[in-house]
DNA sequence: CGTTTGACTGAATCTCTCA
DNA sequence: GTGAGAGATTCAGTCAAAC
């Protein structure tokens, strides 16, 4: 066990060196245990990370109330009444004081158009809800972990409980989270992701296992459910959080996939399990994903009417061969009287309040109408082909 | 529209008269609105009930949406959204005191022994699950409605919201509420019902029609998902009230399994549309339970890369190990600057008009090249496996 | 009469950039 | 901050009309 003497972090282990995407950063992420797993309470180490600093956080709370210790306040001061006989709504305050709590931290560090995760049970995730939606979290999905191999129900006294569910939400209302649209897609044969994942719970050689051959943590998630949830809302080189960091599979699949990570755990036994786990990973390499439209270069319609792609005077279709329009030297589109930009005139045309002109418009081909947006994809292809050169 | 007039109660419609199983209740049932819609506030109206008299709530809420502006389908046709003035709260804290109300209310009014079922949406499950717990509420399971066919995310900026939530709780930790273990395992074809349920929307015939033809009801649920609740959580004869009765899918559902229901109901136009629907049904008479075409999830390629059968950057060959890929994280394949789905790229590389991926594209294993396919039968036959366990 | 095609619809917190 | 304009975006299903 090294331990960092200079930070104000104890860090126990550092299974691999920090990675730096934007060099001007350098200053802030020099301050943070990058790639780090950090011994404590999550609540005072994550207040001792720089405000803004962080692009995802992922949690796994606790939720069995055997906490004890677990509840004490950032500055280390006991939460009156975690000591005494809990009746059911002592148990609940004391849980929200300590959601609130780490929340509020986990807030802090996260930035404007940061995101948060948190998964749970019945038992808490109504708790985790509220509190995050009355800390001005903004939620923008409910996800249903779908178990294809739950435990089942023995005593037949309820239904099977065969799912967790996690909240994805954004620091505010009109925050722009990350959110790769078409890596889901494809991951998802090519219809949209939905709402609710099937996956596998955690098992076989994925589970990590003691000396005693018994499981190293009660409960250890699925790589497959971090997969999904980092590729869908992180981007290369983030730095993604995980206050309540286990046996690491968050760090284990931030490695993988080429994402800084942060650990904070109070547990030493778990914290050794996980940079052994982390520390045999090798980074992942090829982690690009399909990228969406929105990410590419802009290309404006002029732009192929001035490189001569499209000739002015050329006459565009709508699908159905019905609409047609001429094309102009400033690249806008003439028909009869009236006349606007590719979208303008195609919304006119059709009395719609929008419209796509790139697959609206189409041009005659030798094997019949091709809609205009694939020449620009030539162009955008030819393009790519340059900057690499 | 014939008034009771000898009742506390402005019942509305009487679509069918009460039916008893019990004799020694009979004064208490005879001063219970049974199988009647009772028009107005629903919380005034189940403080007029004796405490301790009903079997069963079944609560469909408004959700407090919160819908921004129009949205329109890619298409450009417009998408009706939830505007009805009795989905619009000013403030989180006016939600949270109108479920603390109708909840109480409707606490008092349940036997001891006497369950509660709520449903809801991301956007006011979590206030709903955390009332719940603070009024001593004692959640039995939470249960997800996966809709086979859901509205899609139009704009491609989240994921596709899939799911609604249904809260089933008893009134006590030390309850005990009725549960047909049995009959939801037959409903399962032999194996333990899950917490999550794969129905349908209610849309076509079942859906009902204004004059206009437009929806009677923007919310109106299927009478699947009550079939399952009421066959699972009550007894024939038993008494269940709905508090937000609308068109009266509980009501018409509660009919046809033999139970007792008292429905509140504010909008008199809804009432008008129920009571002509339950009136219609006979007693006993089957529900209409849809079932989709498709109904578990497929097994993508992108899963296979998820759960790691398939790691990250892995070389895919054609049977001639002429042509190669490398696997992507998002399931994708990548060939030189062309990517796409494993079908795309196939045909692409191919030239083919379509290309059926999973047997196109091979791996190396110790015995030479085997199709990706062979893989995901293992997963097929694995989760198939589970699902009998 | 059977089959195909196209229009329509569902509890939805549904864009981004630049002037 | 606000408005205008460019530009991106959908799945499963029902039903009626057309073929």
């Amino acid at each position: 066990m090294k331990e960092n003497t200079k930070s104000r972090f104890k860090v126990i282990t550092n299974p691999n060196p920090p990675k730096r995407n934007d060099p001007s950063r350098d200053v802030q992420l020099a301050e943070m245990p990058l790639n780090q797993i950090v011994q404590g309470d999550c609540v005072a180490n994550m207040n001792n990370l720089p405000a803004e600093s962080v692009d995802l956080i992922f949690a796994d709370p606790p939720y069995n109330l055997q906490l004890g210790g677990d509840l004490s306040r950032p500055d280390n001061s006991h939460v009156a009444g975690v000591t005494e006989a809990w009746d059911q709504y002592d148990t609940m305050d004391a849980y929200d004081l300590f959601t609130q709590e780490w929340m509020a931290a986990a807030r802090r560090i996260l930035k404007p158009n940061g995101a948060i995760w948190v998964m749970g049970s019945y038992h808490n995730i109504f708790r985790v809800g509220t509190v995050l939606q009355d800390q001005q979290f903004w939620i923008l999905n409910d996800i249903i972990w779908r178990k294809t191999n739950p435990m089942p129900n023995f005593r037949g006294t309820r239904f099977t409980n065969a799912h967790e569910t996690l909240i994805w939400a954004s620091k505010s209302e009109d925050a722009k989270p990350t959110f790769h649209y078409d890596a889901m897609k494809m991951l998802n044969e090519g219809v949209q992701m939905r709402s609710d994942w099937t996956l596998p719970i955690c098992t076989g050689r994925e589970r990590l296992k003691g000396g005693d051959g018994k499981k190293a943590h009660p409960t250890q998630k699925p790589e497959s459910l971090l997969h999904r949830v980092i590729l869908a809302t992180t981007n290369p080189g983030d730095v993604i959080v995980d206050p309540f960091f286990g046996t690491g599979t968050t760090g284990a699949v931030a490695k993988k996939l080429g994402r800084n990570f942060i650990g904070f755990e109070r547990e030493e036994e778990y914290i050794i399990h996980a940079s052994r786990r982390i520390a045999k990973i090798e980074e992942g390499q090829t982690v690009a994903v399909t990228k969406s439209k929105r990410s590419e270069p802009k290309v404006p319609f002029g732009n192929l009417v001035e490189r001569g792609l499209v000739k002015i005077g050329t006459k565009v279709f709508s699908k159905n061969g019905i609409l047609s329009a001429t094309v102009r030297a400033d690249g806008s589109l003439q028909s009869g009287k009236q006349s606007g930009s590719i979208h303008k005139l195609g919304a006119l045309l059709t009395n719609a309040p929008s419209c796509n002109g790139w697959t609206f418009w189409h041009l005659q081909g030798p094997s019949g109408l091709q809609p205009i947006d694939t020449i620009r994809s030539e162009v955008r292809a030819e393009m790519a082909e340059a900057a690499q050169a």
